[in-house]
DNA sequence: CGTCCTATTGATGGGGTTCAAGGCGTGTGG
DNA sequence: CCACACGCCTTGAACCCCATCAATAGGACG
């Protein structure tokens, strides 16, 4: 995994001081917190299903996944963590995990005792806050993951998982301009989208050759992001933010 | 509405206090809590997309949805809400509500001051994790319902939602035996499993042929509650619940 | 240079949608 | 008290999106 275009700063930095109204100072705090980074490779689990965790886990580099499977063997992506996302369930209580959360590259955790997280929420309620958006955030994704899943076509789907990856990316400073290194497999993006491999890459094909994007299997190029956004219905108003700052810079970007 | 069983105590008290490890004189303060009731009707929009809302809202009684409408006038309901539920999507940050809150059948919520939830948070620690806890089953349920859409066929969408929606009856005390009265339309149905409402009546009519169910349009009873979770693949681990407590209980209650 | 993994493309079939018509119960007004 | 309307359920028929099966191609890697 080589780094993605101007990310000197940490993506929680990015992400709640530039889109959330978090100082700077204290979220760099959050950064001394006392904790244990664990570098994890492609492919690792980092909680199985079943298994009770402890700690308070926060995504610093990489991919991760959420998933489930069904008794037929069937995998279902029920969401995809990028870097600032926070990886446990909850914060406080820690119950024994429902679902599976994997590595899909490369990524570096940090594990955080529940004790320090809560002593450090009470010290910087900013912070605390801040966290109490992201995980809002992460309820309005898995509600439009719903929607997708429920009410949209197949090439709608990759369309609108394609904007809110790079949105979310973008959130995080991580990409400037519209194109961003998708380390998901065909596959992957099927069992994200309910679909079947097959028809992920058909309609792959289909996107590219509608000229809304560009995609060689690991790099996604969004030609037309209004265009594609109106196209696939995506907005953004379940990520929760400030005003329209982040579609005016978005359009900023192209 | 007629009161469906013995529901003489409040369905928070039966959900925390008998399926959680919370002192019962410390709920009982939660109902002396400053707030506001108010009376819905079948149909009402509690919350309405882009609305801003600044209080905290629970439902006492009745069923309610969150729902989103995409482009083209479909809806998807994303989430239906049951008494003892949190309706508010986030308890301290109040954002931009990104979906519809609407009453299915006649409610009763309760409004609290954020300030004053906070308070009784701090000064009720017991409860405070209760609600973490609750928030963690409706996340729970979400990914379930992601699970559902993307990976199982129409009928096993319709008989895993009945168990998931009796299992959370059941926890807040509102049935003892294996039949409920559902407020659902066919149509909404449809609308929660990403269906057509055509193929939810066949597939309900399918389920009855099989035995699993009875089902005249406004009551549910499962016939054979093992036999449907295991023909569904449905399990609750997602419900976070201590054990297998509430599965002993329900054969119990068979 | 074979092996493995992933992408790609074709052919076939099925689960589910859509369109359309009819039935049934309930309420409402003449 | 009947007639009519309306909402919801029910059933049939045609069609289509997408899954499944299958076979080929194209890297990456040892």
């Amino acid at each position: 995994m080589r780094k993605q275009s101007v990310n000197l700063e940490s993506p929680f930095v990015h992400r709640f001081v530039r889109h959330y109204q978090v100082d700077e100072d204290d979220l760099k705090k959050f950064h001394e917190i006392a904790c244990r980074e664990v570098h994890c490779a492609a492919g690792d689990d980092i909680l199985k299903r079943g298994e009770k965790l402890t700690q308070v886990i926060f995504l610093m580099s990489g991919w991760v996944m959420r998933s489930r499977y069904t008794r037929d063997g069937n995998r279902q992506i029920m969401h995809i963590l990028l870097p600032s996302d926070i990886v446990t369930p909850g914060v406080f209580v820690t119950t024994h995990s429902d679902h599976h959360i994997c590595a899909i590259t490369d990524s570096i955790i940090r594990l955080v005792e529940p004790t320090v997280m809560q002593q450090f929420f009470t010290d910087t309620r900013s912070v605390a806050a801040a966290f109490w958006w992201a995980s809002q955030q992460e309820q309005g994704i898995l509600r439009e993951q719903i929607v997708r899943l429920g009410r949209r076509s197949a090439v709608h789907r990759i369309a609108h998982l394609f904007l809110e990856l790079y949105q979310r990316l973008f959130l995080a400073g991580l990409v400037d301009s519209a194109n961003f290194t998708i380390p998901l497999k065909q596959n992957d993006i099927a069992d994200v989208l309910g679909l079947s491999n097959v028809h992920v890459n058909r309609m792959l094909r289909r996107l590219v050759g509608l000229g809304y994007i560009d995609y060689n299997g690991t790099q996604v190029s969004i030609q037309d992001l209004d265009g594609l956004a109106s196209f696939c219905d995506f907005d953004l108003s379940h990520l929760h933010l400030d005003s329209t700052l982040a579609t005016a810079e978005k359009r900023g970007a192209v």
